[in-house]
DNA sequence: TGAATGATGTGAACCGGTTCACATCATCAG
DNA sequence: CTGATGATGTGAACCGGTTCACATCATTCA
């Protein structure tokens, strides 16, 4: 139904009277004078052209496909996978989305999948960031990760969380609060906002005078309820929970009830990464946020940038933004004894 | 660092001393003696040579390049968007993915830059299906929508949800509660699981003797608690709440604890599309689930079926499961008055 | 035996751009 | 006025496959 057949570059050129050859140049501003390519970029208008992107990906040797590879189990990351998605397809580049469900071992399957695929650059969520497979990535294939720098790459950019600002701004605020004893939930797997926070959490909150018990949990609310119902039957529980995730928040919810203790009476709760569902539970989730535009914008420009842009092993850094709701109080018994 | 040199279908066919031509046909099984064909997959497995892709669109006239487009601001749709390209990287396609943020005239306009892309195949999930812009796509490009068939495009192959099974389960739990009004909060764009749903429930309400009051709300959940707020604030308000996404239930628990009411004590609320937060919120959010791998799959296999497999027009059902759980019971002032 | 048939293989064109090496011409310095 | 320089434009090769039209050869059937 749609008649008319695609014009070609060859059918500017013959309208422009110019040979392909110039004609490619002028459409792109690299060569000819600049009535040419004023004529030129004219007529394409005209003709409604637009160059076939899979030719120009054959000759170039530049596919226009950006991997995103990672894990991609929880809502933030999925959210942000989409968003990278759309951000690339601003910049004609299409995406070829990979959940290697926090296994290093797929991580390493799909990237040398990848290889044949002819991507040209990768965008990572990296479940092993220290792994030694981002290595065997062609050296050509740019790759930005984000939330933490890939050490076998470090010709890599990567684009960061401040762990230190966020861990910092959240056990002052417990700290100010009046608690003493915080437990910290994490990601079982390494890869999270946030992944050295288990270390930084213990030397800051030492100086701080808070005991921060460590322990690590699975991103699914029922794994983390888990998890923190364990951390919650000791002898001398925290009064305090701060979860890396707001799944594992609304986790820690859940063993709340199931405890019988009230949040955040007997128990105040800490989030990370404000989903849309934070202030929607009752109580709303005291949590950090991140500007997630600014994050993919940063990711997709480090892929784009023209080649020499010096940016090489360059790293970005974001601070999350620390949002005060209602699921944080002054502990009701200081040092709370067993229950 | 990667050395050697990818490999081309012309090594291959000097290492088999067979021309480029026979080799490419061997290759794909398309002609050529058992033999010759064994012999040629050998030699390329043994190179580790795998076809080029952009090489082959070009050749070819296909471009590897799915589209995935519509309405995705929910959860639920971020999450499909994300299983859609999964299911598709597992067919060597690649996606697009663009949210056209619940407007017609962004989608319009979506679906027009496509065509400069190249793109082989669009899987829909359309804010307008009754659109006309849908025709105006190529007609050599599939479309598989999801969620509403496009009338326009009586070609196009659609993946639907059973609604009127959706909605007379729902509403028959209801009744079979004890409830007698019932409000229906459909989300305000057409498009949704479930969008003829609003004619369904009254007619099925009726022959079940319930009052439903159709009311839309924006898929958001603070848009959802001001909808639903207004609902409830009536005379004769509704004992029952059966929102069309979960997001909309997670609204409407708000809405019922600013305006003081129990769930399900003085308010019963149904949901839909089962999110993971379905179980964490209190009391458990009674709701629609789907299997939504199936989904994917589905759209994913009708896009990617062979040409002429008669499906053309064709139409998947999927039914959604009932999942009771706490946030429904009977009423209890059958014809609440108002509070 | 000879013509029709079908299976196997081949060279070359083609997809639609990019880029290289070179030709042409105007400009400018010496 | 001459030769060097730089800007503009050109033909052809190239990217790496697919596919068409045709050549070869072995079968099969009359």
């Amino acid at each position: 139904m749609t008649g008319a057949q695609r014009k070609t570059l060859q059918d500017i050129a013959d309208a422009a009277g110019l040979s392909k050859a110039a004609t490619s140049y002028a459409l792109r501003g690299l060569r000819g004078s600049e009535a040419t390519q004023a004529r030129v970029r004219a007529i394409a208008e005209e003709f409604g052209y637009s160059a076939d992107p899979i030719a120009r990906a054959l000759a170039s040797g530049r596919s226009g496909n950006v991997a995103i590879v990672g894990s991609l189990r929880d809502l933030w990351r999925q959210g942000l996978a989409v968003m990278l998605s759309e951000a690339l397809r601003a910049q004609e580049l299409s995406s070829i989305i990979a959940d290697v469900d926090g296994s290093p071992q797929r991580e390493e399957e799909v990237l040398r999948s990848l290889a044949a695929q002819r991507v040209d650059g990768v965008i990572a969520l990296p479940v092993d960031p220290s792994a030694s497979y981002w290595a065997d990535v062609p050296s050509q294939t740019r790759i930005v990760s984000i939330g933490d720098a890939l050490t076998a790459r470090p010709e890599s950019e990567s684009v960061l969380f401040d762990n230190e600002y966020g861990v910092g701004t959240a056990l002052q605020h417990l700290a100010d609060l009046g608690h003493r004893s915080v437990g910290l939930l994490a990601p079982s797997l390494p890869s999270t906002p946030g992944r050295p926070a288990e270390l930084l959490a213990q030397s800051l909150g030492d100086s701080m005078g808070l005991t921060v018990t460590v322990s690590s949990s699975p991103s699914s609310v029922h794994g983390a309820a888990q998890a923190a119902a364990q951390l919650l039957v000791g002898d001398r529980r925290p009064t305090a929970l701060f979860c890396l995730g707001d799944s594992i928040a609304f986790g820690a919810y859940r063993a709340a009830r199931d405890l019988g203790l009230s949040v955040p009476g007997d128990l105040s709760i800490l989030g990370f990464d404000d989903s849309e569902l934070a202030s929607l539970v009752s109580p709303e989730l005291t949590t950090f946020g991140w500007d997630e535009q600014a994050i993919v914008d940063a990711a997709v420009g480090a892929l784009t940038s023209p080649e020499g842009t010096g940016t090489a092993g360059g790293q970005m850094m974001f601070r999350p933004v620390f949002i005060a709701r209602a699921s944080t109080t002054r502990p009701s018994r200081p040092n709370a004894p067993s229950r």
